[in-house]
This record gives C-alpha cells, structure tokens and sequence, in this order.
DNA sequence: GTCTATAGTAGGATAGAC
DNA sequence: GTCTATCCTACTATAGAC
C-alpha cells in the first residue's frame, strides 16, 4: 500500500526472507518485550549469527518499525472496508470487532506488540510515525457510536469519548490471555464481549 | 503487613528516603518501562549518582520487586476489606471496581508498571512471587460473580472466568490514558464503566 | 548518605572473507 | 546470504574516600 516495489520478481525473493526474519522478530518481541530481546536472540532463533541480521535489515529498530506499520496497515485496510460496507452503525461496530478478536487470533505477536511497546513513549519520541492512522482508526470508530447514536440503536447518553477508548483497550488487551486452543474460537469470544458491550451482565428489571 | 519491622525509629527513618527514591524509579520505570530506565536515570532524578542507589538497594531488580509487592499488598488488603464487609455481591462487586478505578488515580506508576512488566515473563520466571496474591485476587473476583449469579443479580449463563478476565483487564487498561485532571474524576469514570458493564450500551427493547 | 573512580560485561553494529 | 572477528558504547555494579 505504501511500498516502493521496483521489480517484482526480486522484491518477492528478497521479500520473504524478510518476512520470515521479521515473523521470528515478531515472535520474540511480543513474548519478551522490544528490550528484553537481543539481535543474537533473533539470529540464533532463526539458525544464523547475529551479524548475518543486517544484510537484511539496518538495525534492530527497523525491525519493530517495519512489523508495527505492516500491521497498522492491513488492519486499517480491514476497517477500511467495513467502514465502506452498506451494514448498518450497529452491524458496522460489531463487525469491527469481530475483525478485531480474529487480528488477535492470526496476529497475536504484532497485537502484543502494539500494545506493550507503544505504552511508554506512545505518541510521542519513538513510534509516532503510527499516529495518523491512529488518528483515523479513532475518527471511525467515534464515527460509528455517533452514527449509532443518531440512528436510535446506542443509548442517547453515551460519552462517545470514553466508550471509544473503553472498547478499543478492552477488546486489544484480551490478547495477554486469549489462545485460540483453549476452547474458546475468537468468533465466540467476540460473541460473549458483545453480549456484555451491548446488554451488561446485570439482569435487566425493565424496558429503558 | 510481612515486613520485619525491628526498630521502628531506624525503620521510618530509612524507610523515608527508600520510599522517596521508589517513588522516583516507579515514576520513571512507568513512563519509560523497566529495560529503558537505567539507575543513572533515576539517580539524576534523585539528584544523586548512580553509585549512591546502590547504598539504599542491592540491584535494579530489587527496587521493582518491591514497588510491586508493596502496591500488590495494599491492593489485596483493600480487596480483602470489602469482601468482609456486610455488603450483598453486586454492591461489592462495585465497591471493588471503584476502588480500583481510585488505585489507578492514586498509584498510577505502580499500576502501569504491574501491567506493562508482567506482561512479558508474566506468571514465570521473575515475577512470579506474584503469583499467590493474583491467585487470591482471582478468587475474590470470581466468588463475587458466582455469589450474583447465585442471589440473581447477575444473567445466569454469564462464562464467570470470561467475565473475570473481562473486568480485570478492562479496569487496569485505563491506566494508559485515564489522568484525574482530564476532566474526569475516577468515581465518574467507574460510574461509567459499571453503567456499561452492568446495562449495556444498547437501547433495550425488552425485560430479560 | 553521597561522591570518585573504575571494573566488568552485554549488546548493537561493522568490515571483509567465503 | 552467512560467517568470522571485532569495535564501541552503555550499562550494572563495586570499592573505598569523604
């Protein structure tokens, strides 16, 4: 989406090696932390020496770097997509977070990622680069509560502000415990959280 | 509560400055996280050198071992207070949510760093002297849910360990953006929170 | 309780051979 | 594309003077 691609056939060689050094890279990251892990870390889990890491890649920071904005970007890309679907304000934010809870399941290690490392030194210093699409992530998703709200099927009242952040932390944050093998698919999970979002967990006493 | 505490006047006395430069390394340690705080940092913010940290703390280590067992037992201990209060399951369940919307006011730095450092290395390895007081503050969640389901103030086919996870994680995430000057006092925020996590935030049609 | 001085080491990164 | 060898810096931690 906002790659130079000269020549096809070489960037696609060149390519998946990387994508396969970054899914390690990934992979260490999320389960250790950015600091936490070292390049010789990354080198010995991919079978090769640490020096041998920077024909591929500059430094360790652009390791991180390029693994946070491939996913900021296909996750847009998804939202994106929803965002210009015909579903209605209510159809629209459930499947939105439905996309989520399944970008927690076939993403894990970037989620982790975003998250842990973006926390300290968030929007500012390092990982700014990430702020304009947090930006339009944040104008569709406070887009489709006022939509909601507009269209009768949000309560009047809501402080659009707030159920914004409550749910995008509080559907993210499920990626420190969810694995898809315990015996819940990311499809029911997103079920029982917008059982709980839409309707509480209080026994309802009478109509509002 | 499981200090030994020989001589109170030496205690207080030492104890002060230990508190004031945890205080300082919570600050830092939240803001920038464990691996990217060094003690020089916290020495130029203690406005000593680094060498000196080391005649109040054997290690770097040490110091975020006791930031967390120190937050870790206040925080049971409140939990522990309303649990043996006289109050009927919903009014605990919302005393122990609004305590920790005021923990997260009130020990901001302690709570980021519980949530950001345990993520990695979580329930193993470091940290894990941790692990018997979450056991316990699991417990106090989950029996206040099933004591609801069970006097009926809460939907009968809740998934308890879901919900739990739910709350939990829900409550503590706002520490990434909740400031009490924001215009947003902690109580309201939990007003909020409990709002949404009892009725939902969809317009009911219906009594369940 | 803090400073000076410094030991010891781990980790990011580079240059050039293969 | 990977290895060998190595540089260099930043960091934790220590010892002893003040």
């Amino acid at each position: 989406m906002s790659q130079s691609v000269t020549d096809e056939g070489a960037r696609t060689e060149k390519g998946s090696r990387r994508a396969e050094l970054l899914a390690i890279a990934a992979d260490l990251f999320a389960n250790r932390g950015f600091k936490n892990t070292t390049v010789r870390d990354i080198a010995d889990a991919a079978g090769i020496l640490s020096g041998s890491l920077y024909h591929h890649f500059d430094s360790k920071e652009t390791m991180i770097d390029e693994i946070l904005t491939t996913f900021q970007e296909e996750l847009l890309d998804r939202y994106e997509v929803i965002k210009a679907s015909d579903l209605d304000a209510r159809a629209k934010f459930e499947a939105i977070i439905r996309i989520s809870f399944e970008t927690i399941r076939d993403h894990r290690s970037e989620v982790a990622i975003y998250q842990n490392e973006t926390a300290h030194l968030g929007v500012h210093g390092r990982y700014s680069y990430l702020n304009p699409k947090i930006a339009r992530m944040r104008e569709l998703w406070i887009g489709l509560l006022e939509e909601g709200v507009a269209t009768g099927v949000f309560r009047p009242g809501i402080d659009t502000e707030v159920i914004y952040r409550f749910v995008r932390d509080t559907v993210w944050v499920a990626v420190k415990w969810y694995r898809p093998d315990g015996g819940l698919t990311a499809e029911e999970l997103a079920g029982q959280y917008l059982s709980i979002l839409f309707d509480g967990i209080a026994i309802q006493h009478e109509p509002v």
